[in-house]
Parts: C-alpha cells; sequence; structure tokens
DNA sequence: GATGAAGACTAAAGCGCATTAGTTCGCGAC
DNA sequence: GTCGCGAACTAATGCGCTTTAGTCTTCATC
C-alpha cells in the first residue's frame, strides 16, 4: 500500500496554527516589518514544526526570480565526462549556489545552437534567473542573446583570443577567466629552462577562445625568447585525437622534444602513443598536461602539469553570478594564476 | 545602455491577439477540447508567432509538476570528478530528459544526511517531480524518505548485497542496476581460465550496496570454482587507497597472482603500485578495472576492463523514472550485462 | 416547433506566495 | 477628552496557468 505522500504545509497552515493572517506570516517568514518581535517568532517557531519550505514556483510567479542558476554544456556526448574539469568546477559552483539556496540547473546539448535555444526557453519559462556559460568562442552568440534576454550571466573563461583586446561590452555579463598567457609562460619556461627548444602544444578545440588565446600566448613567448621551432595543433580534446596527433607530430622529420597538451586526458593518451613509438618519458620527450588530475598523478612517469584549483573557479564564477543577481554590476576579472607543478614527465632533452 | 530585457509574452498576449478568451488558450495550446480546430490552429500560429512559452513556475503552481527531475551526488569534494561515471551517467540521463522538456537539477553535497534535507527541500519547494538516486548503500534511508513524501524516483544500482534477496518494496521506487554476479563471474572466469588461483578484488566503499553486492558474487563465484586463496579488501576508491591496498596485499606471504579493482583510477595506481615493487605486469601480476575508460586504454600495458555503456544506463534509469512520472507502476529491471575486454593486463602467472 | 444535447467558447476560481491598500488599536500630545 | 499617528495586523489583488462551472449557439430529434 502506497502511503497517502504528506501534504507540502502552506502559509496558510502556518497562518491558521499560529491565528494570524497569511499576510503576518509573509512578513514574518521574510523579514519584512509590520509585526511584533513575538507574533515574529511565534510564525517562525510555527514553521519550523511544520517543515514549511516556501514553493519556489510560487515565489517565481510573484516576482522574485526561480531561484535557479542554469548552466548548459555544449559537448557532444562522445568528448562527454572524460575530463574532470567540468564537475570540479561544478562541485565549487554548488558550494556557492547552496549558501544561498540557489538551484543548479544542469544541461548537456550537442551545440552551440541547442545552448541558444535552451537559454531562450529556460527564460520564457522563467527555469531560471541567471547563467554560468563555458567555453566562450570566436564570434560568440551567447553574450548578445543572453544580453538581449536580460539574463544575467557569468562567462568563464577568456573571451577574446587577444589577451590585450577588450571585450565588447554586455552590461549584464560578468567575466571571470584564467590568466592563460601567464600559465602559457610559465610552461614555456619550465621547458626551455631545462633545455628544450623544439615545442608541440595539441592544443583543444579551435573555436574556443580560450584555445586561441593559448596558442598566441605560446607563439608570442617562443618569439620572445627566440625559439622558431614552436607550433600548435588543434584537436578534439579527445584521446583518440590527442594520441593521433601526438604520433602525428612525433613522426615529423625534427620531431618535438616536448609536447605540451591542453588537458589531461589527452597527455595520458600522448604519453600512451609516445611509448608505442618506443619513446621514453622523460628521457626521450617530455610532457606536460593543462589541467592536473588523478590521471596526471597515476601515470608513470607521474606527469608534470598546470595546477590549478578549479573548483574554486567554479565557486567564484558563481559568487559573480550571485552578485549580478544582487544587482550588483558586471564586472571583468582575471582568477589566480595557475601553478606548473614538475614532476616526473619532464627532463632535459637528451 | 542596457536595453530593456523583452518582456516575456504569456498567455493573456495570445488571447488577445487571438481576440479569444485565455480559455480558449489554454484548450488550444494543451490539446484539449473545447475549440474548433480553427481556433486552436489560430492559436497555436500566435503563440508561434510570440515565442511563447509556458512558464513552469506558474504550471507548477497550478498542479502541474515542476518539469524538474533531480538528481543529488553526496560525495565528498575531493573524491569527486575522478571517475568519469558521473559525467557520463548524466549525459544519458539529458538525452532522455530533453525529449520531454524535463530539466535536471543538480546537487552535489557532502554526505547522506545531507542528501535527505535536499530531498526533503525539493520536495517542499515544489522543485521537482522525481528524483535519481544513486549509490545505494546498506540500511538505506533515502528509499524510505521518497515513499513517506511521495516522490517518485529511480534507484541506480543493487539496493540489496545478496543477489537473491528481495529489497524492501517500496511502491513508488524503480530499481536499475547492473548484473554485478554476472559480471564478477565473468571477471572471475576469466583470470581462472588463465590460470590465477589467487585472486584480491580491490573494492570501493564498504558501506556501498554494489561493494557489498560484488564482494558476496567474487566469494560465491570462488567457492563454486573451488578457489581458496581469494579476497576483498575495501577502500575508499581513490587512487591512494587504492595503491595502498595494492602494497598491502602484495606485500604477502602468498601475494595475489591477479587483482580486481572496482574503479579505473584504483587500477591505474595499482598498476604503478605493482610496478613499483618491480613487478612486471602482465607477467608477474594480472589487473582487471571495473569500468572502462580513458585511462584504461591509455596505460602501458592497457587494462583489461569491464565495459559498459554508462550513459545508456542513465537514460535507461531516466526513462523509467519518466514512466513513473507518466503514472506507471513501479518496476524492478535489471540493466545489460557488462562485457569483459580482455587487454594487455592480464595474462596466465609465471 | 418545442426539447435536448453537443459544441464552442467565456467567466471565474484556485494554486502559494508577495505586496499594496486598508483597518484597528493603543498611546502620546495638546 | 479628542485628535493624530504609527505599529500591528488583515483583506484583497496579482503573478500565469489549469480547470470547473457556466453561457450561448447550433443542429438533430420526436
Amino acid at each position: 500500500m502506497r502511503r497517502t505522500p504528506a501534504r507540502r504545509p502552506t502559509m496558510k497552515d502556518i497562518a491558521r496554527r499560529a491565528g494570524v493572517s497569511e499576510s503576518a506570516v509573509s512578513f514574518a517568514l521574510n523579514d519584512r516589518p509590520g509585526v511584533s518581535a513575538a507574533t515574529r517568532d511565534r510564525v517562525r517557531r510555527v514553521a519550523e514544526e511544520l517543515g514549511w519550505q516556501a514553493s519556489t514556483a510560487a515565489r517565481a510567479l510573484s516576482g522574485e526570480g526561480s531561484a535557479t542558476v542554469g548552466l548548459v554544456l555544449a559537448r557532444p556526448a562522445s568528448t562527454l565526462g572524460v575530463e574532470s574539469f567540468f564537475l570540479q568546477l561544478v562541485s565549487g559552483v554548488q558550494e556557492a549556489l547552496s549558501r544561498r539556496r540557489l538551484g543548479l540547473l544542469f544541461q548537456v546539448v550537442e551545440d552551440l545552437d541547442a545552448e541558444c535555444a535552451t537559454y531562450r526557453r529556460w527564460w520564457a519559462e522563467h527555469r531560471v534567473d541567471g547563467v554560468l556559460v563555458v567555453d566562450p568562442c570566436r564570434d560568440d552568440p551567447r553574450p548578445d542573446l543572453l544580453d538581449e534576454l536580460g539574463l544575467p550571466a557569468v562567462v568563464i573563461g577568456s573571451m577574446t583570443d587577444d589577451p590585450a583586446a577588450e571585450p565588447p561590452a554586455h552590461p549584464g555579463i560578468s567575466n571571470l577567466w584564467a590568466d592563460d598567457a601567464a600559465a602559457m609562460a610559465s610552461i614555456v619556461g619550465h621547458l626551455h629552462g631545462l633545455g628544450h627548444r623544439r615545442i608541440t602544444h595539441i592544443a583543444g578545440l579551435p573555436g574556443l577562445a580560450h584555445t586561441r588565446r593559448r596558442m598566441r600566448s605560446l607563439r608570442a613567448e617562443a618569439e620572445r625568447r627566440g625559439l622558431t621551432e614552436v607550433a600548435s595543433v588543434t584537436t578534439d580534446y579527445s584521446d583518440a585525437q590527442g594520441a593521433e596527433a601526438t604520433r602525428r607530430v612525433l613522426a615529423r622529420d625534427r620531431p618535438p622534444t616536448a609536447l605540451v597538451f591542453d588537458n589531461d586526458v589527452m597527455a595520458v593518451a600522448g604519453l600512451a602513443a609516445a611509448a608505442e613509438r618506443g619513446l621514453s618519458v622523460p628521457a626521450d620527450l617530455s610532457i606536460v598536461a593543462w589541467d592536473d588530475s588523478v590521471l596526471c598523478r597515476s601515470t608513470h612517469p607521474s606527469m608534470t602539469a598546470l595546477v590549478r584549483d578549479t573548483a574554486a573557479f567554479g565557486r567564484h564564477a558563481a559568487e559573480r553570478l550571485i552578485a549580478l543577481l544582487d544587482g550588483e554590476a558586471a564586472v571583468r576579472v582575471q582568477d589566480d594564476v595557475p601553478r606548473l607543478a614538475p614532476r616526473g614527465s619532464t627532463a632535459p632533452p637528451r
């Protein structure tokens, strides 16, 4: 026998039980003037007893917003779930959101168009008060769209290829990014310091702004140091393409002595690809992974990696969004600079 | 200048524009009788023009449910994002949900108590119509709670230690699980077939039902085959404890010749730990990983692993939940049996 | 040609909350 | 002793939608 599910208590129940009107209950629970301290306490106690929680639906309807923020991930299903980045980011986001009892509406879609459609739908359905946008890309349509809808948003990641360029102003949109240029500089510095002069960067998706930014930073840094045999190749972030790219660049006439991978998964795949070729890491080839994870620490040798606190990054982004929801102005801020953790996969070239 | 955000069109707008009453609009848009085909079409066209979408808040308030399902992950932040399992599961879940325009409300919490509190809150706030529950454990308080709240749910994973035992009936709760017994049997069969007689199972969290189920299945299978030197040890799924457990069991007098790890991360860590001891895989030690991933395919040698379609698993779970929401009865079904993919990490013992 | 009934549509209520406009009461001020 | 005023509280309205109860028209029925 299914027990009849408990009925959710409403403000009316509280009102009846506390012997006051519904409005008084509303005032009491929302800390608005209009009730005495005694009544406020009594109402609070009754609400507590009944286990009352405001219905977000009703709240949303009376103009208070939905107490929810959205996050859309536009990645083909195949490349999903390979990186630890997102779950960590999300866990940080949660941390900040839960303090304010905000929910996180999560959606995985195939592509950018579907992502935009999702925003439109969420907006029309009153589902979210704001959104977190990841993977900014070239000619990104999302900031304009979100601005048009009046949906507060925080873009996570650099919005421009060029570190120096000002991104177009979007009044309702904050931007938080990691300093890719400094990070790339520290990687190149580490490798160059070890004596490497031929470095290849196995990058991620070419459409993403941060990919372009990293590539640009790499070129700039190489130029500054007078390194001429430095290049980037792009991939889709998958282990397959990471391995494939590794094989390709290692097959060249003058193969690189060091590889920089744009994520942990590709770095590990690259390590295996090098082993296939009979190359020993780090003796014959040095490898650096952008973003640390268990993967990087579990390989043999363990992976020199760019460590950043992804959860904190997510937390900061969520805090920015909360600030926007509270009516503060949009900001553009740079997050902490990632730190390079040298491990076993990098050494002087042979 | 911030443009004034576009106002969301409501049914009233449609009604005015189509020259009918709001009720007629509601009937038309919901395919209810009470309007002529002509009116229905006209209303539909106007709604389309205006880009109208029903406000989920208003819908929820008038008893239609919130068009949202919830998923809580109770894991300390530290162990989060190490496995690819969850994102893959979620992407499958999405696939099924998005067909019905259901949103996924996602929450990461520290422990089971917080998870239960989340369910209570969601229920009281009318936030979700149903939930997906992962990581069922011993004396799990969640099914009872969800039943009490009348919140439809699908439990993902086996709810009992004993494959033969009937779990307590929860009328509003479906259960979907992978056949751990069969999977364990195939692993033991593979290893025994290669000639291994001393097998140690490096299991996951001892509190989880599926951990206990796997351990039980291992014992049963060993008994059936007359293997006496077979055992399980439990861990917290982390690479650290995986490595630590590996070192411990390999230091025994009669160390095992084969190890079975409950996740990919520990298997890789175990591989490294074996290498430290000077053991060569698979010559001196065979290793099997439960759940395949990039990691398993990227090690050297590549890892013999239990392959299952996690995204499909998530999709099936979400479909079960949708069935519950549609008023169908709860079911208990077993999902596809995982398949063992023999790779380089297993071979006959020396 | 009066009677019913079905069909197309409108009016109104209600969901749970916030909010605005009253209403009542007590108390200090003149 | 009356007036005024603020504090404490209630009544009523609206948010956007669904749904039930009506109203009005038309058309078949005996």
